[in-house]
This record gives structure tokens, C-alpha cells and sequence, in this order.
DNA sequence: TTGCCTATGGGTGAATATCC
DNA sequence: GGATATTCACCCATAGGCAA
């Protein structure tokens, strides 16, 4: 303890504001912060606080909950004239003015205290106002684009902000909602496409690129001021293969449509700001550092995290934490992983992630840890939920109900969740909330966790060492690192490694970032379909004209082609070279079918277009079969049932194991085929059709073509009005269609309709819904 | 979907290193 | 020098890729 003492006040004196110096002084300040017991000295108080007010760090301060006042006994002191006491109270004094001088220098025009390395980004954004921004997680990246909104709330009149995942765009509506009316602001906040907006009054537009493209196709010309985007390395898919677990194909891979979209968006709009963690700026590639020179663009990295971070090496047969130890008992990797965590339980260490390599693993793991845990006090919320999940996803099979077998539900009883890509987003998003909030101490998860989604851990397990097949990248290990300890809720986060090949990869820093579309290297076909000629190098520029060539050669209107940016435009000519030679016969029947969905259905007119795809070569047979099977069955209202019965009948036993990959592979289904792909195809057809029949030789009426509202309903899985709209908010699918048949009254009101005369139709509903299921409801009621 | 094949990673015991 | 810890090499189970 003195020891402590003697050196933070070392520490302090060395303080230089270099990043070795900060965090030198950042870990004593965190290890004497996290010992609660320490922080009843008067004296260890004041020394904190100097400590961080010396840093400019101020969050420190905030979650010990020190401020000036803690001086004041000296000051309130009656001082006798003696000559030290002058001196000491005149000490005080100067201390109080440089605290003064301090906060009102670091509190920013929209009154919130800032950190150095913040004030200074917004600084550094005044003086150029396009940056890009490397800085850990929970550094507060957003915190400083609500200041860099603020202060240039005068020209920043349309602005969009990129973040990768829907939960995201979620979780910051709410955010802006309420930084829009704390501070008066005029934006209307819009985060679907459907939402219609006023292009010459304020638009705040935070979506995932995706709807970007689909904002920027139907307003070409709309001008942007200001953009955000949020985990820029996403770009680039060598640096990061997070998505390339999910059993997409290549061609499917995320990484175009974030670099489409900003390359579209720097071209458009003069100001910006790009973020992500972890990225090596001084190691940048080729295509990046030209886009860094072309745009002008300021670059600033932050390399030291707020909170201290401890690496406990976990692969030999001990592993120290702080002052304590433990001696593993077994040498196997499983028996380890259960000692550390009944440690964490015993010791109360807080809330821990463990990492898992895939789904499959998350499920395996989570059997065999539940074993060893102790079953956890009755939560209301957590048995609704699980009432819930019953409810709706558990269904009996040879006289045995399912979900006695499910995996999920038994480790939520006893306090741990699992979270992976292939849940349903309600279901993800209350697992974290029941995480984050709730009595859920363990999460089990795959690189999913990663995706920018904000957690309470204080510790990791890194149990996994590999990302689905691939190696992980010391990108991936320091971004899934980043998860143990929050600024402001933690001083400390612990990292456990059973594996010492983790551990060494993460001090190596070799990932190197390119933005490939200005690289020499070869960017895939609708990299070169979406950008100017000029701006491409290498071989790319004689590709690129080799294909407009093509493209000029096949007479289809560039327009149209535009309007799908992720389709190759060469298969789209060939598409609308197969649909221009069909029989005009066989045109009009589609046209027909796609003019309801109920002739949609009716005729299987899925199977039909799906097949043109399969001509050009963009789908197999089998894809064919299998997504047609897959969307007719489940547009049906009891679709769940349908795709886990389909499951089922092939299955020889029923244990754990068989029934979480079932739920697992039909929920990747719904959301991989049902929501993305085929609407996906549909969209591209849609658009193909109608540009084939208006074409003078076939000249086919297209006014009744309803295919936008087919896509929907494949896309969201609903019919209604009041569907769509719940289900956009996170409501659950399966209860909205279960809604849609059983109270077709009930789904008629338009959702202001429902929320204004709540009251009133109360009852109807929770006659139809699960307690889990009105608590959703009136939450959504509530939050308008 | 199914089944085969390959790569991978975990477990095991022997060999080597390290510590007292 | 002995005991313990760590590393290494090998084997096997398994998961995931791939093709029909």
C-alpha cells in the first residue's frame, strides 16, 4: 500500500503526456482504483485525482466519484497566521483555479467534459475536416461525433452515419434521438428506407451501408454534408474475416458494400469522419495511403486503452490474478476453463466473456460449463424470456418436447447466455440486455460479440483459437480483447489465455489495412462496375475498360444496371438478354404473377426467377431447390414449424447436439436465404423486368407489378402494415405471424393507431401474446 | 442434403528446461 | 540433483469444405 502510494506519486511527477508515461500512471491509478479498500484514504483520493486531471483523463475521476470538493476540508479550515499555512492554504487555492481552468478549457461547446485525446479530435477535425480515427474500444468514438455534429450544426444539414449491424443502428437511434432533443436540435432521425424524408430540412440518416446504397439510388443527386462511418476496417476483408464464418460464399462477402460506399460517400461529401479500433496507421496499405493523399485525410491514432488490461496466462498449470492463483487440477483445456470460471464466481470478478470459435462451439461449450455452475436466484425477466423462447420455438417430436434438449434454454437457467451470428436479433439483443443488466454472468460467444455491440465483462476466456477455420488475426484477438473492462464501469479487464500461440500473436502487430479500390492489387468485378476509371491503378483501369465496353456493346441502360450496385453488371446484361428472348407469353404470366402475393405464391413463381438465375450462373440447382423450399415454406404462418419439422423428420436421435444445429441452421436459413438472398434476387429481377418490358420491341404494362411489397415480405416475413413497422423495431417475427392469423382485427390498426389507443386493445393483446412478448410491446408503446 | 476427405486442434506422454 | 514445469511430437477425433 505505501508502495503503491509512493509510486503513483512517482508516476505523477513523470507524467509527460507520452503514451509510455500515460501508461505507466494509468495502471497504477486502475490497480489502486479497482482495491475499493484503498480508496477510503484521504490522501490516496487526493493523489488520484491530481493523477488524472494530470492526464486530461477525466473518466478516472468520474466513476470514483472524486471531484474538487474533496480539498474543501483544507480550505473550510480556520488557518492561523503561521507563514507554512499560508503557503498551504495559497497551494489549495492555485489548485482549486487550475481545476477551474482545467474543466472549463476541457468542456466542449455542448457542456460535456472531454478528454485530451477527444478535445483534441475534434480539434484536429476543425482545422481538416476529414479524418480517420484508430482508437480502442469504448474510447468514446461516437461521443466525439456528437460533438463534431453540434459544432458544426450550422452547415451540417444531411448527414449519415455508417454503422455495420442493424442492432447497432438501433441502439444509436435511441442515442441521437435523445442528443437531437437535449439539445434542440432540428434533425428528423431516419433509420429505414421506407421512412420518407424532406431532402431540404434537416436529415440525420444513420443506417447500414446497405440501405446507404439503396438511399443514394433512389436520390442520386442528394446532397451530403457529413458522413460517419463506424468500423472503416470492414472495408477491407483481408484484415478482417469476422463475416466469413457466417457460411456465406465469397461472393456474398460484406467487405464490397463498405468500400462502395465509401468510395461513393468521399466523393460526395467533403467532410467525414472514419473510426474503427485497433487499425496500424503507420502500416496502412498501398490503396489506403493513396486515399489517405487524395482526400486529404487526417489520420490519428490512439494506441493506450483508458482501463488497464491483464493478461493472465492461463495454458501452463497456473495462473496468478493480482494476488491470487490458481493451480489447475487437470491439464485439460475444458477443466481449466471451469476452474477459472467457478474462480470468477467464487471471487465475484465480475461479469466474463468466453471465446468460442463458432456456433457449434459456443453450444459444445456451454453443455459441457453448465455441469460445473451453480444454478442462479429466480429472475422475472430472464423466466418470461425463457417462457417465451419456449413458447414459440419448442415444438413435440416423438413425444418429447424439444427444448429439453435445447442447449439454450438449459444454460440460461442456470445464468449463462450464448450469442452468435445465427439468433434472431431479438433474441441476441436480450441476451446481451439480460447480460449487460440482468443476472446472466457468463456469455459464451463467437466473434459476433465483436461486432461493435457494447458489453459490461470485466474478463474474457479466450477458449477458442482459431475463427471458424481460419486463424485469427491479432486484429481479431485484440478486438475481442477489447470486450473485458469498460471504460466508466471498469478500472481493470482481464484477459485469460489457454492458449499461449494467442497470446504471442497478440503482441505481434502485422495486419496491415488497404483500401484495395486504390490499390494495384485485383479488385472483383463490382469493385471496378462501381468506380470511376481514373480513380482505379494497375491492370484494374484496362479491366474496368474492357468491361464498359461490354457494358456499351450490350445497349442496356447504364441507369438500370446502376441501380443493383452489387450484382455484376455482365450478369445483369445476361439476365435481361434471357428475359428480352423469352416468349412475350411467358413474360406476361410473370408479370401477372408478380402483380399480387398471393399469385406469387400461388404459382411458385419463386422457383421460376430463381431458375434465370440459375441460367446466368449466379445460383446452382441446388441453390434453387433448397431456397425455394426454404421461403415457400416458411411464408406460410406457421414457417418455424415448418423448417424445424423438416429438420426433424430426417433426424435418427434426438439429444442436445442434433437439436441446437437444427436451431441453429434454420435460423441462419431464415436470416442468409430468407431475409437476404432471395430478396436480394428479387430486387435485381424486379428491376430487369420492369426495364425489359418497357422496352418498345415488348412493351409490357408493368403498372400492377407489386414485387416491392413481395420483397418485403420475404425480407421482413409479414403482411401487414403494422407488421412491418413492429417488426422493424425488433418485435419478434414469429409472434407477429402468429398475430396475423389469429387477430387479423387486431393487425389492421396502423401502428399510431395502436399506440395511441393502447389502453383500449390491451387486453386483445395479451390474450394472443406471452408476458415476455407485452413487456416488448408496451416498451416499444412506450418508447414511440 | 449426404458423405467423403482433409486439415486442425486437443490430448497424451516423452523430452527438455527451469527452479530450488 | 531432484522435482516440477514446459515444450514437443505424435495420434486421433472432429469439424468443415467440397462435390454429387
Amino acid at each position: 500500500m505505501k508502495n503503491m502510494i509512493s509510486d503513483l506519486v512517482k508516476s505523477i511527477n513523470h507524467f509527460n503526456g507520452s503514451d509510455n508515461s500515460f501508461e505507466i500512471l494509468r495502471n497504477i491509478i486502475c490497480d489502486i482504483s479497482d482495491n475499493k479498500s484503498l480508496l477510503n484514504e484521504p490522501l490516496v483520493k487526493e493523489l488520484l485525482y491530481l493523477a488524472a486531471q494530470k492526464m486530461r483523463t477525466f473518466g478516472y475521476n468520474t466513476m470514483n466519484h472524486l471531484d474538487i470538493s474533496i480539498f474543501q476540508n483544507v480550505l473550510q479550515d480556520n488557518y492561523s497566521e503561521s507563514t507554512d499555512e499560508e503557503i498551504e492554504r495559497h497551494h489549495n487555492l492555485s489548485l482549486i483555479l487550475q481545476n477551474e481552468a482545467i474543466n472549463s478549457l476541457y468542456t466542449s461547446s455542448s457542456g460535456n467534459l472531454l478528454d485530451k485525446d477527444q478535445k483534441n479530435i475534434i480539434e484536429v477535425f476543425n482545422e481538416r475536416p476529414r479524418l480517420l480515427v484508430s482508437a480502442p474500444t469504448s474510447f468514446g468514438k461516437t461521443y466525439i461525433l456528437r460533438e463534431i455534429i453540434y459544432q458544426n450544426y450550422e452547415h451540417f444539414r444531411n448527414i449519415i452515419l455508417i454503422f455495420p449491424t442493424v442492432s447497432l443502428l438501433n441502439e444509436n437511434v435511441h442515442e441521437f434521438k435523445k442528443f437531437n432533443r437535449d439539445l434542440g436540435l432540428e434533425y428528423s432521425i431516419i433509420n429505414t428506407t421506407q421512412k420518407k424524408f424532406d431532402p431540404d430540412s434537416r436529415n440525420l440518416f444513420i443506417f447500414t451501408p446497405e440501405r446507404v446504397l439503396q438511399l443514394l439510388n433512389e436520390n442520386p443527386n442528394f446532397k451530403i454534408d457529413f458522413f460517419f462511418m463506424d468500423e472503416v476496417y470492414k472495408i477491407d476483408n483481408f484484415f478482417d474475416s469476422t463475416d466469413s464464418s457466417e457460411g456465406s460464399s465469397k461472393e456474398e462477402e460484406r467487405d464490397k458494400v463498405f468500400r462502395i460506399v465509401l468510395y461513393i460517400l468521399s466523393k460526395k461529401a467533403t467532410q467525414f469522419y472514419l473510426a474503427g479500433p485497433y487499425i496500424n496507421t503507420t502500416k496502412l496499405g498501398e490503396g489506403f495511403q493513396r486515399f489517405i493523399k487524395l482526400f486529404d485525410i487526417r489520420i490519428i491514432e490512439i494506441g493506450v486503452e483508458r482501463v488497464k488490461k491483464d493478461h493472465i496466462h492461463s495454458w501452463g498449470t497456473r495462473a496468478t490474478i493480482g494476488r491470487k492463483q490458481i493451480i489447475f487440477k487437470d491439464n485439460k483445456k475444458i477443466s481449466k476453463l471451469n476452474e477459472i470460471i467457478s474462480f470468477l464466481e467464487k471471487s465475484d470478478e465480475g461479469k466474463s466473456i468466453i471465446y468460442a470459435e463458432s456456433k457449434k462451439k459456443v453450444s459444445t461449450l456451454a453443455r459441457e460449463i453448465v455441469s460445473v455452475t451453480n444454478t442462479i436466484e429466480p429472475h422475472y425477466k430472464l423466466n418470461m424470456f425463457i417462457e417465451h423462447l419456449i413458447k414459440r420455438y419448442s415444438y413435440t417430436h416423438r413425444n418429447q418436447q424439444i427444448h429439453k434438449s435445447w442447449t439454450l434454454i438449459e444454460t440460461l437457467n442456470k445464468g449463462i447466455g450464448l450469442h452468435h451470428g445465427a439468433f434472431p436479433k431479438y433474441i441476441q439483443s436480450e441476451i446481451l440486455s439480460l447480460f449487460n443488466n440482468g443476472p446472466l454472468n457468463i456469455l459464451i460467444c463467437t466473434t459476433s460479440i465483436t461486432e461493435g455491440v457494447n458489453t459490461k465483462a470485466k474478463n474474457v476466456v479466450f477458449y477458442g483459437s482459431s475463427k471458424g477455420g481460419k486463424e485469427l488475426k491479432c486484429f481479431d484477438i485484440k478486438n475481442i480483447n477489447g470486450r473485458a473492462g469498460r471504460y466508466y464501469h471498469h478500472f481493470i479487464g482481464r484477459i485469460f489465455y489457454l492458449d499461449k500461440k494467442i497470446h504471442e500473436k497478440v503482441q505481434q502487430n502485422d495486419d496491415t489495412l488497404d483500401f484495395i479500390t486504390f490499390s494495384n492489387r485485383e479488385v472483383t468485378d463490382i469493385d471496378l462496375d462501381n468506380v470511376a476509371i481514373n480513380d482505379l491503378w494497375g491492370d484494374n483501369k484496362a479491366r474496368k475498360a474492357d468491361r464498359e465496353l461490354v457494358i456499351l456493346e450490350s445497349g442496356v441502360d447504364n441507369n438500370v444496371l446502376n441501380k443493383n450496385k452489387l450484382i455484376d453488371k455482365l450478369k445483369q446484361i445476361e439476365l435481361v438478354n434471357l428475359l428480352k428472348n423469352k416468349n412475350i407469353l411467358e413474360l406476361k404470366s410473370i408479370v401477372t404473377q408478380c402483380s399480387s402475393l398471393k399469385n406469387f405464391l400461388e404459382n411458385k413463381t419463386i422457383y421460376k426467377i430463381l431458375g434465370y438465375f440459375e441460367e446466368v450462373g449466379l445460383l446452382t440447382e441446388f441453390d434453387v431447390k433448397k431456397f425455394g423450399i426454404i421461403t415457400s415454406n416458411y411464408s406460410n404462418s406457421d414457417g418455424m414449424y415448418r423448417l424445424i419439422k423438416y429438420h426433424l423428420d430426417s433426424l435418427d436421435e434426438i439429444n442436445a447436439k442434433s437439436i441446437d444445429s437444427i436451431y441453429t441452421t434454420v435460423f441462419s436459413d431464415i436470416r442468409n436465404i430468407v431475409e437476404y438472398k432471395v430478396p436480394k434476387y428479387l430486387t435485381i429481377f424486379g428491376t430487369l423486368l420492369e426495364y425489359v418490358c418497357s422496352l418498345p420491341e415488348i412493351n409490357i404494362g408493368t403498372e400492377k407489378i407489386a414485387i416491392d411489397f413481395i420483397i418485403r415480405f420475404f425480407e421482413i416475413g409479414v403482411q401487414t402494415e403494422l407488421g412491418t413497422e413492429l417488426a422493424e423495431i425488433g418485435f419478434p417475427i414469429t409472434t407477429i405471424k402468429m398475430l396475423e392469423k389469429e387477430e387479423r382485427d387486431l393487425m389492421k390498426y396502423s401502428f399510431d393507431a395502436v399506440k395511441s389507443n393502447y389502453h383500449l386493445l390491451k387486453h386483445q393483446f395479451q390474450q394472443s401474446l406471452d408476458s415476455y412478448e407485452v413487456y416488448l410491446l408496451e416498451n416499444i408503446i412506450a418508447e414511440g
